[in-house]
DNA sequence: AGTATGCAAATAAGG
DNA sequence: TCCTTATTTGCATAC
């Protein structure tokens, strides 16, 4: 188990007869040529790049035992509305609710033939701040069951988005604007209670993300619908991912902050017209594909495998090469050039993973200090937030 | 059938 | 115009 080079695995792909779906697009290998070509050649020994998978799971791991020990103990709060006969989605079964939405639009798919097993992938594993917030039960699930007991949930009411929330005036959030720094880590802050990071209030968040998927789940809405609904308006769309990750708060306070307007108007006119008899929201819940941000390409496996080879010869091709090869795949030119750039990231990430896992198994073996090596650095851990070395995160918190 | 999540494409922001 | 780095977000698929 070398470091496979993408041309040896690539060259086990042979005739590739075909390729049926495997999960996960794989990126072939990085050649040491190729992490060589990016000044990173120190010491990566063939055998250093791990696979893909290896690395994942690890990560993965870690994210997921922080979701799942909060999904235990928070299944009996609303999961209840989750199971198919919503109490709350009962209420208005009648007539609203299912809104067929027959064509999802079936996007542009080329073909997934996944990839090979490649031996040897090299993987990004960016690690941005994340913070989790371990669930604080507090008004928040008062509402649920009030919600789901007392179906006072009649016409749209529900709960209020705000709700009580100790917020002695919720200081609203500033917007991220301000301090946004591209690497501005977390900036914790305990004001009133009030935990905020980067100037976000948590706890507002977090409850009307609970707020959110009561009301959603009230107006026989799922998740995909509502994706579907706010491409079909202006302002910027999201998909079912980006609902559940809101609703579960697997986000970051700053994502989250940004969405909650979103939803907050969209809910606003969803109950609006349910309320006023359109119980046909069908015509409010478009089909068209989000029109904001470029829809995202999905490259054959033997485009990957172009890309792949090429990469491994040169990492960094010129505006001419670029051309040729968009040429060549039949994708758009800044589709390749980001591709590069996302993969020189992914293979740097990489690499400087393994250099940093090398060193603290050795500081490991001599006693070295635990030295966090965390990039954020001070959070209060009060509300037991805790780094997260995973991708997004802000709490782990599952409303349901 | 709806939701959750891994991986990586797309974007943002500062050179 | 393109790079890097950090981050956001969606496709595909697992659950």
């Amino acid at each position: 188990m070398t470091a496979t080079t993408t041309d040896a695995s690539l060259s086990s792909l042979g005739g590739l007869p075909h390729l049926t779906t495997t999960p996960g697009n794989t990126l072939p290998t990085v050649s040491t040529l190729a992490a060589a070509q990016l000044g990173i050649q120190g010491q990566i020994t063939p055998g250093s790049l791990v696979s893909q998978q290896q690395q994942t799971s690890t990560s993965t791991t870690s994210s997921q035992l922080l979701t799942q020990g909060l999904l235990n103990h928070k299944t009996s709060v609303v999961t209840s509305t989750t199971s198919s006969p919503s109490p709350v989605a009962q209420v208005f079964a009648n007539g609203t609710q299912a809104l067929s939405l027959a064509g999802l639009a079936t996007q542009t798919v080329l073909t997934k033939a996944p990839p090979t097993s490649q031996s040897h992938v090299i993987t990004q594993l960016s690690m941005p701040q994340n913070l989790s917030i371990l669930q604080q039960q507090g008004a928040a699930q008062l509402v649920t069951n009030q919600v789901i007991n007392g179906q006072s949930l009649v016409g749209s009411h529900i709960v209020t988005t705000t709700l009580s929330n100790s917020q002695a005036s919720s200081p609203s959030i500033t917007s991220p604007t301000s301090a946004d720094s591209p690497g501005g880590h977390g900036t914790v802050n305990t004001i009133n209670n009030e935990v905020e990071v980067d100037g976000v209030n948590l706890e507002e968040i977090k409850e009307f993300a609970k707020v959110f998927k009561i009301r959603r789940l009230s107006l026989g809405l799922t998740q995909t619908q509502v994706g579907q609904a706010l491409s079909a308006r202006e302002g910027p769309t999201y998909s079912q991912s980006a609902i559940c990750r809101f609703e579960k708060l697997d986000i970051t306070p700053r994502s989250a902050q940004k969405i909650k307007p979103v939803l907050e108007r969209w809910m606003a006119e969803a109950e609006a017209r349910h309320k006023n008899g359109f119980n046909q929201l069908s015509d409010f819940i478009g089909t068209e594909p989000s029109k904001k941000r470029k829809r995202r390409t999905s490259f054959t496996p033997q485009a990957l495998e172009y890309l792949n080879r090429m990469f491994d010869k040169n990492t960094h091709p010129t505006g001419s090469e670029m051309t040729s090869m968009s040429q060549e795949l039949n994708y758009d030119r800044e589709v390749i050039r980001v591709w590069f750039c996302n993969k020189r990231q992914a293979l740097k990430n990489t690499i400087k993973k393994l250099k940093a896992a090398e060193a603290e198994a050795q500081a490991n073996s001599v006693e070295h200090n635990k030295s966090n090596r965390g990039m954020t650095s001070s959070l209060p851990f009060e509300y037991s937030y805790s780094v997260k070395s995973t991708g997004r995160k802000f709490g782990s918190e599952i409303i349901s």
